[in-house]
DNA sequence: CGTCATATTGATGGGCATCAATATATGTGG
DNA sequence: CCACATATATTGATGCCCATCAATATGACG
């Protein structure tokens, strides 16, 4: 990747829309382009955060590794997403283990420069705030999703918000390992296959691997809400 | 309570600290002591939202209403803490209803004056970043303990955070009602009992109305940690 | 084509929600 | 101050969902 293309890939972030040519600049001269590889773990709870990344291609998995050895999905994220803002700028650490969910091209822009910027340039620290207050939000929603009871109301829900490709027949092209949808979704692989096929028993939705075609969204949205399985 | 008294309040908040004497003036001038009774609900879900809150006494629930019509409490924040910021400067509404736990004393902060600032006063934002931070760590820690399994072990996680009193015999007061604690935890009233009474039977806790004494640290722990009860 | 991770399907048991009834707590008006 | 009303908390019985263990099937990749 040649210098242009990296600026403009760093112009293209949230953060960076407005920023004045040079500084953009002086924030390129310091990014890392970093590969990763399925599965690849880029940084664990606990360790000294010193960047923040942007995802250019790929996936990227923010998950906790709960006491029992299983892991809890807490954020996926896709191209174009940013991640461990908060990190650099709070606690300095890492919350969460981050892991590349799919091969991945990644930027790694450097922390310090970034802080200042942040420190002196109010429109840059406004961009910041917005994108916590997306992810605050986001998370709000996932602690109402987690606690909704029943299994198949989390996946359905979690099926209803994602973009839905086909007008005739909407489909859902999950982005994610099954096993990671899973425990995103606190629940285990066994429950989440055994879903699907009922549901498809059901003819709600017809599973084709990583695609699930919505057949009967009205069924599924009266699951989200938390009704049981009509008749 | 008198001017004077107002602004030290604010000037005793984190976003305050460090603002000119004149300036704070001004969001004294707009801002509005709010007495609120045991219950009372300050705002719903996607209310518009132009203001911030600080808790000046009392306590707040910020939750949300699940399909079912049961609440899952997302916060739940006492004197100091200010809450909303992040409904203020991103998209204008409230993402979760909020009310009183207890008699309040709060006070309404002007959004518009404090959107100013923030815009145009870096440290003002950093401040506001800070607390954003602090939220969002606190809400992957929800994800996560709600992602546990079993409800003892939401509890005993729980009840190992809350700051305990008294060296021989660490004591947890619950400053909010069993019910509410269990909406947070995600798991009834009944649950919440059960799992109390039990463990005091097997002597690791005693439990005094609002005041749980904890006895066996190790065995909660265990717990917290996921682990099934031993013997 | 062999190897390993992932996904599916089956059988079983336990934990928790649910419904129901009682007890306690909280607060209000006489 | 007590009696009443209402909200909250406890305790019991029952059923079901989902985790667990286990075995097989499918897929990805070298």
């Amino acid at each position: 990747m040649t210098e242009a293309n990296l600026e403009s890939t760093l112009r293209g972030l949230p953060h960076f829309k407005t920023l004045p040519a040079d500084l953009l600049a002086q924030v390129a001269e310091r990014t890392k382009v970093v590969q990763a590889a399925a599965g690849e773990v880029l940084f664990r709870e606990g360790d000294p955060c010193r960047a923040f990344y942007a995802i250019r291609s790929g996936g990227v998995k923010l998950y906790r590794v709960k006491p029992d050895g299983r892991e809890q999905v807490v954020h996926n994220l896709g191209p174009g997403a940013t991640f461990a803002e908060a990190a650099l700028l709070s606690f300095g650490r890492f919350p969460v283990d981050a892991a590349a969910t799919q091969e991945s091209e990644l930027l790694e822009i450097d922390g310090a420069r970034f802080l200042e910027l942040v420190r002196s340039d109010a429109r840059m620290a406004s961009s910041v705030i917005g994108s916590l207050c997306m992810r605050l939000v986001a998370l709000v929603e996932r602690v109402e999703e987690l606690s909704l009871v029943q299994a198949g109301s989390r996946l359905a829900r979690w099926l209803l918000r994602q973009p839905a490709r086909g007008a005739s027949e909407p489909a859902v092209e999950l982005q994610l390992a099954k096993k990671d949808l899973a425990a995103q979704l606190a629940m285990t692989p066994e429950t989440l296959s055994r879903v699907l096929s009922r549901w498809q028993q059901e003819g709600w939705i017809r599973s084709e691997g990583a695609r699930v075609v919505l057949l009967d969204e009205p069924s599924l949205l009266a699951l989200a809400d938390g009704e049981a399985h009509p008749g």
